[in-house]
DNA sequence: TGTCATGTATTATATATAGTACACATTAAG
DNA sequence: CTTAATGTGTACTATATATAATACATGACA
């Protein structure tokens, strides 16, 4: 599909040139997969991993869990629920927002942050 | 699951009432399932069907396409890839968003689309 | 009263998803 | 030099997803 698995390896090589415990076999153990399907992950021979591996996979190699699952074709669940409960308002925002510019969005978040309403 | 069978079961049989064309068999020609399917959804017999024959049946019973895929327990593609493009931006807007009630969204809505950025 | 349409029960199936298990060749380390 | 660790090829599997096909019982209607 995408670039994840060329992602994946290439962020965990850089990782292991100062670290030893970034081995595939070694982050294989620690997101609790065999070595050999992250080997197929990385080699793109397979599709990305389920959300859950995706996010121990972000977590072990200190990336960002909401781009990495991007990477990887998936939204959050979390966010999809938060969608789900309020679908129209969000469906329109998000599509609203679709050719907004980001520094557009980014001032949006600050007054939302700032509870503006 | 959720009530996703028993809504389109009265929302079909509300629409039956004033047009015969609107009876199981034919609904499911219509969105081109199995009569055998379209029956087994409606009681919750089997989960909700895919992203494309939720949105046939949404187009069928003159449904919001996006409340109904909510109902079914699934996000739009088309939004998903919105939000899978800029994933950062869109997560945090999204989970910001959560708690904010309706009209400060709506007014969120209603600012960007009189272009105000 | 027979035929037509309705909803449903049962059985089957193709494809996708998300991996495991094990063996093997290569490389690095002591 | 040999032991241990590394990445990979091959084969297999369990569960879910999304439906199709057929047959059947019941009720409407003409």
């Amino acid at each position: 599909m995408t670039h994840f698995g060329k992602h994946i390896r290439s962020r965990r090589e850089d990782l292991r040139k100062h670290d030893r415990r970034f081995s595939l076999r070694q982050v294989a153990q620690r997101i609790e997969v065999e070595p050999a399907y992250l080997s197929k992950i990385e080699r793109g021979d397979v599709a990305p991993p389920s959300e859950a591996t995706t996010l121990k996979l972000a977590r072990d190699l200190g990336e960002d869990q909401d781009v990495l699952l991007a990477l990887a074709g998936k939204v959050s669940s979390d966010l999809q629920e938060i969608i789900r409960k309020r679908p129209k308002l969000f469906a329109d925002l998000i599509r609203k927002m679709k050719e907004a510019p980001d520094h557009a969005i980014l001032r949006i978040v600050r007054e939302v942050r700032d509870g503006e309403w």
